[in-house]
DNA sequence: CGCGATTTGTGCGTGCGTTCACAAGCGCCT
DNA sequence: AGGCGCTTGTGAACGCACGCACAAATCGCG
């Protein structure tokens, strides 16, 4: 997933190009969201400073970690005291590109896609859903939370003239990965795929996938195991502090 | 051969209730889901047998890495043949724990709540959404894909008498915390969180969290990386054979 | 001005996960 | 029956990530 590659010369290099961190490490990216969630809150409550301890457990990590994470993008604290949450805001949203509002496109307008595309949650993190579109023509004309869904072959145009460089999935797996071809060769580099499939994408473009059905069945699994646990050892050896749950099993 | 916990010697090893894999590396226990809807589609297609090198390319990921993963759950395959895909599913279907379809509760029917209360991903993966809970009066009643909307007081109650092990929390952040504390409550040990905050949990509950926007920031970080290097090295050095992404630029 | 309390930044050991490479096993063909 | 090609299962090496523990740095106070 992380195969970076040039190449695929699109767009306008002029505006916020900076010497940015090139390597850091995937999994410190992949919280660098979660500080910056908790960053915000923490703004929001009117703190100026906040201590990695603090921090951390605001994001729901370990301090060390976020210490080591947050080294990487550079020196932002000050010892003895902590974080500046603004400085700190905006060195994240810097290095997460998030300093101007990001254009996605939307392709899917069924049942998921329907939420996705009025879901508050994006607005306010940094991106704006700016197309939605969908092959089927009794989608197509609606306007769902003041946009208009387009016919799924006016992508292309679209998203060039907007600029739009993330793509989101939200079909049925049959039609994903066709889907997928045509974000690609409209310019789009980074998918979101809430489609039950594997993509296949030329290399330079990057794909995250989500899948709920997948996220029940890790849970399913544990569930399965602690059942199985509490079968053997039905005696009740309290190996963890698990709270006792109370009414139930009258 | 892969010799698990030989211990916990539980009488009968016959029907269903087996000394399972407690010890399964969680990256394997989170590529099986994948596994199995590759195979679930390749049984589908008339498929019997699979060699690890197709299984892996449908699932996306080294075939190395399928087979070291398979191998952790027993011998399943026939070396010179593959892998008999009819008892590689129930094998997973087995460890993942669903031999049976779960109950699942879905608290918060707003925007993404109800998508997820009509997705029909859930229904032919082992899930069934068996109770809709909210707090907003005027949500509870509602029906939703003939499930009616109760109100939240009444979770603990539903969930013991329905047997539910699995909460999925769609509200606002702000509502998720006291939400999962009213599931933990209940005897719910599973949560799917969809809200954009840290849930804390006693021991015992396993918590999953699918945070849409963090996805696209991260994302967007690729995005921002990928930008800065065509930047830089605009002269476009090509070394891979990417696609050229034609009508872009202007 | 110096000292102690506090917190960051990081070197290092450890464990997990991934990948390579190959021996072992299986079926098929002659 | 025997050999050959193919595929699994796994030992071993490698790299990454995590967490501990501590030195370095800063502030506040007497």
């Amino acid at each position: 997933m992380s195969q970076l590659s040039p190449g695929t010369g699109s767009g306008s290099p002029g505006a916020s190009v900076g010497p940015d961190f090139p390597d850091l490490p995937e999994a410190t990216v992949a919280r660098l969201p979660e500080y910056l969630r908790a960053l915000s809150n923490l703004a929001e409550a009117g703190n100026d400073t906040v201590s990695s301890e603090a921090l951390a457990a605001a994001a729901g990590v370990n301090s060390a970690k976020l210490r080591k994470d947050l080294s990487h993008l550079g020196s932002y604290g000050t010892r003895g005291v902590g974080y500046d949450v603004a400085l700190l805001v905006g060195q994240i949203e810097h290095v997460l590109g998030l300093t101007h509002r990001r254009a996605v496109a939307l392709v899917g307008v069924g049942n998921l896609g329907h939420a996705l595309a009025g879901y508050a949650g994006f607005g306010s993190r940094g991106f704006r859903i700016t197309a939605l579109f969908d092959a089927d023509p009794r989608l197509v004309g609606k306007t769902i939370n003041g946009l208009m869904v387009r016919h799924i072959e006016h992508l292309a145009d679209v998203a060039v003239q907007e600029a739009i460089a993330i793509g989101v999935i939200a079909t049925p797996a049959s039609a994903a990965q066709p889907v997928a071809d045509v974000l690609v060769r409209a310019g789009i580099t980074s998918i979101l795929n809430f489609a039950p499939c594997v993509l296949s994408v030329p290399d330079g473009v990057d794909v995250r996938k989500v899948d709920l059905a997948i996220e029940l069945q890790i849970l399913s699994f544990h569930e399965h195991r602690k059942a199985s646990l509490t079968g053997v050892a039905l005696t009740g050896v309290a190996q963890n502090g698990v709270a006792p749950v109370e009414g139930v099993g009258g």
